[in-house]
DNA sequence: TCCTCGCAGAGGTCTGACCTCTAGTATACA
DNA sequence: TGTATACTAGAGGTCAGACCTCTGCGAGGA
């Protein structure tokens, strides 16, 4: 009686999948590398180039390999992302709200910005400093401004030290991209913006964890209201009182 | 000059995964349905099966769907939960260590505990109580202590009302579970741990989600404790001082 | 020197035959 | 009558090989 756990295994499918991440387990593949020609690849594997298609297609999903036509197939490098559409499709199996995205980037983000205060390095401030002003140079601007801020968020996941929330937080930050896109274009105070940006930034230099997660809490509830005011009124869990929202988390003000 | 920010598309896979996300959507497909047979959708959709074939592959692999060899291709339903593969390969890619995973499994389930301490429904107040008892009943038996302790946590995560949360934790603690399968075998005092779980449990009764968080990250830190036993020593990030660490977190007494 | 055309390499798609698994039913035996 | 075995239909899995399309780049012409 074997305990099937599969939901989707596939002898070939699974082979190639498990063929390449010994590869790149044991070092043969480094991110970045070009995987061999399908062809080639799957005549050395002894398999069909059908079921090296499968294996590859599954990879590609998860966002570890990349596949570029007329070029090759690549092992993703950059920062750690995946399936972009993930959250969207459960969002529409399990009926996702957005208060529920915002709910979880603030729990990530808020704690992303206390780590990234205690263990950010100068290049990390240096960085966050440029965007910055890059974001103040663009208060004009707003998809220029966006870049800028998005930019901004994601130097504070890698100077957080730990990329495993850092993933997770990108993969939320992608589902609300798309919407936020087209809310930036209305945003009338981009230079407030700015200047909560730079506060964050200020914290996280002065390394000051928990002014750090207090402003990024601050920053994000202000953005999701920004955002709220289109389609407003996504009601929010029954809760007690509105203000002690997440009051558990509620931290004293820096010693 | 176009955007190219692909990374995985493909005309006819896009073609498939944008139609089945679509009647996901509209609700022509629910989770626990089954799709049509892939020669048959393969018509339906004017294009060939082995396209199709890669478009369900690709939603295998999110775990958006899952295929049965023999039986026929379904939504996936149950509790949000996918491709537990992927942050093994994200580890092997970036270097994930240990230490990253707990830290964030401290943040996620810190604050699902809490949350469920303020949104848990009554339901869920006796699921909880019920693990618990089997957990105390199975304190000689530790395998099956284990299924009990995994099944605590994961009605915690329902009763966050947070699914996005509660899927992001699942899928630390998949990665987590093997290693805690072997480790578990060792476990002396799964007495002890059984109270923490009451504990936890009793705090969640009592909608005192700052005790909750509080419980839920000690109890956590003492597991990882625990597991650090074996494979000792994977060194944590440098930081200031081990005593203070996640201080801004750091929660007021219960008011 | 610069532009255009064409080739080669790599991925994308299509066919259609054949293999394997699972469930359910029909049949044979006790 | 009841149980066990055999068969079959339906669904997914794999294969082989031809052909399409995209990209990069070099050869040749303006």
């Amino acid at each position: 009686m074997r305990m099937k756990q599969d939901v989707v295994d596939t002898h070939r499918t699974m082979q190639v999948v498990n063929h390449i991440r010994s590869m790149i387990e044991n070092g043969t593949l480094k991110p970045g590398d070009k995987i061999p020609p399908e062809r080639e690849f799957a005549r050395s594997l002894k398999i069909s180039r059908a079921s090296l298609r499968t294996g590859i297609g599954y990879l590609a999903a998860m966002g570890v390999i990349s596949v570029h036509h007329g070029i090759g197939t690549f092992v993703a490098d950059g920062p750690p992302e995946f399936a972009k559409a993930y959250l969207g499709f459960m969002g529409a199996l399990h009926g996702f709200q957005p208060w529920q995205m915002w709910e979880a980037r603030l729990i990530l983000e808020g704690n992303l910005a206390a780590f990234a205060a205690e263990r950010g390095k100068e290049e990390d401030h240096a960085a966050l400093a440029e965007e910055v002003a890059e974001m103040f140079a663009a208060v004009g601007n707003p998809t220029e401004y966006l870049i800028h801020d998005v930019l901004f968020h994601r130097i504070i996941s890698r100077a957080s030290g730990n990329p495993i929330l850092a993933t997770l937080m990108e993969t939320i930050t992608s589902a609300l991209y798309d919407k936020r896109r087209r809310t930036v274009e209305h945003s009338t105070d981009l230079r407030e913006s700015a200047e909560m940006h730079r506060e964050i930034y200020r914290a996280i230099r002065a390394r000051k964890p928990i002014d750090a997660h207090r402003l990024m809490d601050q920053h994000l509830r202000m953005a999701e209201a920004a955002q709220g005011m289109e389609r407003s009124a996504e009601r929010k869990p029954a809760l007690g009182n509105g203000k002690r929202v997440n009051g558990h988390r509620a931290k004293p003000t820096q010693p």
